[in-house]
DNA sequence: TTTGTGACCTGGA
DNA sequence: ATCCAGGCCACAA
């Protein structure tokens, strides 16, 4: 059996998807969104089943993401017209407040 | 089952 | 600014 329930995937799944252009989340806001109880496991859920959603909106809370994934985030970020400055991404100008209705 | 690893967060030195 | 420790939970071997 899965530990993480389904339900809970689909709902953090529609937050990533819901994430407007230009904007971003953080791990912990979506856990927190989701009702989850740490934002390890979001990172799990996009590892496993959300190859699919715009995961490159979805950074820590530093703004600077993994390594291996900092380059591309920032790349697309960068496209989709995310402020960015030295290679991390402003929060404070592009962070996205999470609405349970969206 | 236990152990190690990780797309994390916070706080302290 | 950097490095370390603790907490958190799930997945792969």
């Amino acid at each position: 059996m899965s530990a993480i329930s389904d339900d809970d995937v689909e709902r953090v799944r529609a937050l990533v998807a819901a994430i407007p252009r230009g904007q971003v989340s953080t791990y912990g806001d979506l856990a927190a969104a989701a009702g989850l109880s740490s934002p390890r496991i979001v990172g799990t859920i996009m590892r496993t089943d959300a190859a699919d959603l715009p995961w490159h909106r979805v950074i820590s809370a530093s703004g600077t993401p993994a390594p291996h994934l900092a380059r591309r985030q920032l790349a697309r970020l960068h496209e989709e017209g995310v402020p960015i400055r030295d290679d991390r991404v402003v929060l404070r100008e592009c962070r996205w407040e999470i609405d349970a209705d969206t």
